[in-house]
DNA sequence: TGAGCATATAACTATGTACTCATATTGTCA
DNA sequence: TGACAATATGAGTACATAGTTATATGCTCA
């Protein structure tokens, strides 16, 4: 039962701030890599083409905002997925996305 | 069915887009508002505490990635909800946010 | 046609943030 | 301990965008 009162204004800059970090397309991309399982830094690194330093701030934006979590062994330090239900999110948007584009591609036949 | 292949940079992108239409908490509050109905320019602007230029702009931004959309009857504008699957993702990212609150919440007895 | 209302746009400012380069920190191993 | 590797942080720049004010556009009605 999901009851659909207004939310609170705090309420909504939660929301808000969880969509900004998914609003991100290298994000994204380190947050599919990590679907396949956990990987050090230097490998999500290798995986995103871009430098060591911006992934370190991404995964820490992330982190943040709970989405990812770490575990260092070592000298390096594992991520992984903190909470799937990014990939739920993603998979609606892409639903509407599919929707979208079929409608628009069916204006020309 | 979902295929979980490799998405391809510019599906991404699209993906990012729509989570940074979604990531302003006035444009979440003026969604919210829509959720009850169609509605003019001026109510909207009457219920979420900013200018008319500033909803006029977002409910652009909003149409542009297929949020929204309008309909004029004199010289009103009368905008309502195009994508249901707005609610849908504040519903997946509300419910999120709960196990986190509830978690760190826990922490403490 | 002219006045007045509803909405949209333009110019501008201010702020946030992604990115890069340089460097600090922490851990391993010889 | 000293050199090297992996990750994190800081300073600085460039750019995008939310907001404001002023004004343009378009409709209605007297």
């Amino acid at each position: 039962m999901i009851d659909h009162q207004k939310m609170s204004p705090e309420a909504i800059d939660h929301v808000a701030s969880r969509f900004k970090v998914l609003s991100e397309p290298l994000r994204l991309q380190m947050l599919q890599f990590l679907e396949k399982g956990e990987a050090s830094v230097t490998a999500i690194t290798n995986a995103v083409n871009t430098t060591q330093p911006n992934v370190s701030k991404h995964l820490r934006i992330m982190q943040d905002e709970g989405l990812v979590a770490k575990r260092q062994e070592g000298n390096t330090v594992y991520y992984r997925i903190a909470d799937e239900s990014v990939f739920e999110l993603c998979e609606v948007v892409c639903g509407s996305l599919r929707n979208r584009f079929e409608a628009k591609s069916a204006m020309f036949g």
